[in-house]
RNA sequence: GCACCCGUAGCUCAGCUGGAUAGAGCGCUGCCCUCCGAAGGCAGAGGUCACAAGUUCGAAUCUUGUCGGGUGCGCCA
């Protein structure tokens, strides 16, 4: 249930009524308007902007916008649900509600669980790919991994809640010259575990994380593999080693409570005789959006290498890139552009039309081209939306914590989860928008206090169900179930308190729908610290007024009814939290 | 040089896809527990929403320009 756009559907036949009548045109867009919580609660309950949107089209049958707000507004006052409907300032029409409103809105709460605010399923069609994550299966992932995949996790969790069919996606870089790298680090490895001291020069991954596949190698293959040219050895050694960085990587995942539906092998485009890189490049080809030619050289930094030459190109300056782009490299291999448009290509062959890339900041320059070939690729039926995560700032107590590539001794996802906790590290990193820079310290997620918006959250949910408990000892054999407390007389709440309450809560709905419709997270979780904030400021007030307090001896009906407000709190607030992953326990301790 | 992102309180950041008097936490000032509802709460001070034009009933939000910060700019992924 949504107030908000429940309303907007009734004012929306309100205007199509003026229209019948011909005092506005036929064609308006009844979609501009909108029905939403005025920011000053003295205001009401909803507001509605109608009236000064649609001033132009009003102007030939209604003198001003407020003339029209008038209008709306006497026949909104003959709703039910409508204690009192006003026109104010240049022309906002202000409703307020009755409280039967909020009674029935607990209902729903109480009757849906975790359902409320979830929207039904939408057509098969609307299906959308998030593909997240994708770091290269060369070694542990990074805090900046790490923000990535807890955010295309959560977005995932937000756009299925939100009623669509949603698939998570890994893509996995695994046909690059960086594997080959690997297969080379891996091999001194093996040569190490077979008792060789060994050296790893520049350029290699130095990393401790090889020393368990060295290992696995000199299980596997005994002495066979040494001194042998690497044309013998290279395939099966990356074969190895990407399946133990793999499988590395998924332990990492696991640890953050993230799953993947797909793993999307790179290697797999080129594999058993196909070329999907190359019909993918065909296909653009007979769009006339392939062609032989030359770039201008980068400007910026000059690069010493640079060689003026032919080479195959992608027309991407016909959607809006800045240059065209090259699908194959001097040495004759396709460019990671070339098989990423083949990947993406997969996806609408697949039958998605909304895909989702979740990428490093770094990557912004790639976009572009990106969102070019999908277009191209689907003839302007697909959409990708691109979603850049910034960089994390890993801090203690206000000091940057080091996290340095060299040497392999940055620090990796898995030791700031061991430290501080799944949960801290889930919400932390959905507490801030994606494209804002992210300052992580490790010593506040795990204090708790106000100061930390985790702990205060998931407090809040404890408190709510602390509630309950004492509701259950205060009055044995109460059945403190849904069903049970759906029929509670609402009529008795009636404390400011607990009125704003029941308003943030009519207002979960709506904060969930903006958030998928716009891909941001990160709402989920301002709107649940809004929330926990109201609940302990009225759990405050109880302190000095025990009338106030949800568990009152002396009047059980009123208790119950209290008792259902904040079971319906502790439904939100879990609802919330499972979108952003983070646990939502029953009691701090 | 070009593209993308960002610029909001002393600090870290929200601002509901154009709404009414711009918000939160920290920090600062002052309050509320002789536990068992203080792991919390209340109040106050603090703003040229980087700057300048424009669009309109209305701009932190949209457009353009300027300044400042970040990211990136063929054969890395």
């Amino acid at each position: 249930m949504n107030i908000y756009s429940d309303f907007q559907a009734r004012v929306v036949a309100l205007l199509q009524g003026i229209i019948a009548q011909g005092r506005l045109p036929a064609d308006l867009d009844l979609t501009r308007f909108v029905v939403e919580p005025p920011r000053d609660p003295a205001h009401g309950d909803l507001s509605v902007n109608a009236a000064m949107v649609y001033a132009k089209e009003a102007k030939a049958h209604f003198a001003n916008p407020r003339q029209l707000a008038t209008e709306l507004a006497m026949a909104l006052a003959d709703d039910p649900d409508v204690d009192q409907a006003e026109v104010a300032g240049p022309g906002f029409l202000n409703i307020r509600l009755k409280p039967q409103v909020f009674g029935r809105i607990l209902r729903a709460v109480l009757a849906q669980g975790a359902r409320f605010g979830a929207a039904a399923p939408a057509p098969a069609s609307e299906k959308i790919n998030v593909e997240y994550v994708s770091a290269n299966p060369t070694g542990p992932m990074h805090v900046g991994h790490g923000r990535g995949a807890v955010f295309g996790d959560a977005l995932a969790n937000l756009l299925a809640f939100a009623g669509s069919d949603v698939t998570r996606e890994y893509y996995i870089n695994d046909a690059g010259a960086q594997v080959d790298v690997l297969a080379r680090s891996a091999y001194l490895r093996y040569r190490e575990a077979l008792g060789e001291t060994i050296v790893i020069p520049e350029g290699l991954y130095p990393g401790d994380y090889l020393k368990p596949i060295g290992a696995a190698l000199a299980e596997k293959y005994g002495r066979t593999l040494v001194g042998e040219p690497e044309t013998t050895w290279l395939a099966q050694v990356r074969d190895t080693a990407i399946a133990g960085m793999m499988e590395m990587i998924r332990d990492d995942l696991a640890a953050l409570a993230i799953t993947h539906e797909i793993f999307f092998s790179e290697r797999t485009l080129t594999q058993s005789g196909r070329d999907e890189i190359a019909s993918a490049i065909d296909e653009l080809r007979a769009a006339g959006l392939v062609y032989t030619g030359r770039l201008p050289a980068p400007k910026g930094q000059p690069s010493e290498d640079w060689e003026d030459r032919e080479q195959e190109l992608f027309k991407s300056t016909a959607f809006g890139d800045d240059v065209d782009r090259p699908l194959k490299k001097s040495d004759g291999n396709y460019t990671y552009f070339a098989a990423d448009i083949a990947y993406h290509k997969t996806k609408i062959d697949r039958g998605f039309r909304n895909l989702i890339d979740i990428w490093g900041a770094d990557h912004g320059g790639y976009v572009k081209r990106m969102q070019a070939a999908v277009t191209a690729l689907s003839s302007g039926k697909a959409l990708l939306d691109v979603k850049l995560c910034q960089l994390v700032k890993l801090m203690r107590n206000g000091e940057p914590v080091k996290m340095s590539k060299r040497a392999g001794d940055f620090v990796t996802l898995r030791e700031v989860v061991d430290e501080v906790g799944v949960d801290a590290v889930r919400f932390m990193m959905l507490f801030r928008k994606n494209d804002a820079p992210l300052e992580f310290d490790l010593a506040k997620v795990i204090e708790q206090s106000k100061d930390n918006p985790v702990f205060y959250v998931q407090y809040a949910h404890a408190r709510a169900k602390s509630a309950l408990r004492q509701g259950q000892a205060a009055f044995p054999g109460l059945d403190l179930s849904a069903a049970a407390l759906g029929n509670a007389d609402f009529g008795l709440l009636s404390d400011p308190g607990e009125i704003g309450l029941i308003k943030l809560i009519a207002q979960y709905p709506r904060v969930v729908e903006a958030a998928a419709n716009v891909h941001e997270p990160h709402r989920v979780a301002f709107y649940l610290h809004d929330l926990a904030s109201e609940l302990h400021g009225h759990w405050t007030r109880g302190k000095d007024q025990p009338q106030l307090r949800f568990v009152n001896e002396e009047h059980r009906d009123l208790s119950v009814a209290r008792l259902a407000l904040v079971s319906g709190v502790a439904v939100v607030l879990a609802s919330g939290l499972a979108i952003l992953g983070v646990h939502a326990p029953d009691e701090m301790r």
